[in-house]
DNA sequence: TTTAACGACTGAGTGATATTCATCATATAT
DNA sequence: ATATATGATGAATATCACTCAGTCGTTAAA
């Protein structure tokens, strides 16, 4: 077996040259995403990256046309690696439920690692025209389907309402999670329990609220009616006791 | 009256020496806006600034510390005007509901006019450490403060659930909107529709999900009956407070 | 009136940094 | 062994945020 090592010219234990280019690569992309990660797109210098891969500063632009382009590469491996642990994390869950709720934790929760790594998305790839069939664009597709899988089957299931368009509810999904990555990262404290919380509450909203619908309306209303006549007669009395 | 002009030195038509440092830095800010929403933060150079705002290059350090400060100068004023226009509609509106409806509307409207500055938040200022305490934390306190405001007092009214913590709806709509921002500019033709259709979404979810459930309630005989205990009570208010 | 002080402003100069390119080094092919 | 291609280098270039020594007009003081 192994016909590939078996072919090789050289018995050397160094690699082949492909096999050096693409770990020097692997090398650049990885600095990169230290520095990106730790520093944001704006800090992290070209030089510093070079001198953490140790190649020289021009060596880079034979693997990246520019820092843009070494950002995007740092953004698509995140991207694989994002789908890929989604998938395989949805494939092990039984119910909508449970797959929804699997979804937001672990979006959320990787997000908050690697946070620094969002803003390219916002401020930099977004914004050219030709995002749409960029790399980075099928990746945010491919990620996202994982998401619209899970929902396309629990409506056909029956286990949540299908009502609003399906670009909707994505956005919802992943909106909320998104902005609440910065809520979460501006509380000092807590974290377990915050993005529970938020786990909790978005996955109720998209199953449809199905579960809290049925006792808590008119209980709800109920208390509601109550409190409100409950501060009318202490209002009521306050001025019966003023005497007018 | 006037005071202040009556005691300028100089009878001169030209404006003081304060109105014309304050009509140039409005003019350094306008040019500021024009060029960062157009181009983004990135690719103007404060070169293009003073041109456009007529100023030399150095003039620009002599009102704002550095780009970055000048971009915040830029989101402040966006900041002020969006929060005051937000407030004065949702005075005009008279429920729950049409008040959530509004802001959707108007936040999604507005960032979608003024997409490239959402870049300077993400990017830039919520970076820094000192975020917090910072003038544009503030601002976004108090932008953020008119939809707190609508959803207590729907949920006193009990209009609507208050299940879930005020910060997690607060992200899940500001969220979603921002994210639906990025969809619809994608979106090659439609605009109206899809943005009624974000904004009816959001706010039944806000509202407590099934549109058959706002009925029921405010239909309730109790309800009513408290409205008319409430109405009684502030009637007698008013009444005693003009006696006494 | 003359002089000094001040405030607003200027734009050439400085330093940092992304990007290029002429050159070198090594491996592979003939 | 020589030639060729591939990979790598880092000094040089271009751009841009930012600085500062100096100008200009106005006000205050002598």
């Amino acid at each position: 077996m192994q016909p590939a090592k078996a072919r090789a010219r050289k018995p050397s234990p160094v690699a082949t040259r492909r096999e050096r280019v693409q770990s020097k690569e692997d090398a650049i992309i990885a600095a990169a995403h230290k520095s990106l990660t730790t520093r944001g797109f704006a800090k992290t210098t070209m030089a510093e990256i070079a001198r953490k891969a140790g190649v020289a500063e021009g060596t880079l632009y034979l693997y990246f046309n520019n820092k843009d382009a070494l950002a995007r590469a740092v953004l698509a491996v995140f991207y694989k690696r994002l789908t890929e642990t989604a998938k395989t994390g949805v494939a092990k869950c039984a119910t909508t439920r449970q797959r929804l709720e699997f979804l937001a934790r672990h979006h959320l929760e990787s997000i908050i690692g690697e946070r620094r790594l969002l803003e390219l998305i916002a401020s930099d790839v977004r914004n050219t025209q030709a995002y749409e069939g960029s790399d980075i664009y099928k990746m945010n597709r491919e990620y996202v389907a994982v998401f619209d899988g899970v929902m396309r089957d629990g409506a056909w299931r029956g286990e949540i309402e299908d009502s609003a368009a399906q670009w909707i509810k994505r956005d919802i999904f992943f909106g909320s999670l998104e902005y609440s990555m910065r809520t979460l990262l501006m509380k000092k404290r807590s974290s377990k329990k915050d993005i529970s919380a938020v786990v909790a509450e978005l996955v109720k909203l998209l199953m449809g609220g199905a579960g809290a619908r049925v006792e808590p309306i008119s209980g709800h209303a109920l208390v509601k009616a109550v409190d409100r006549v409950d501060a009318a007669a202490s209002r009521l009395e306050r001025l019966s006791t003023v005497k007018m």
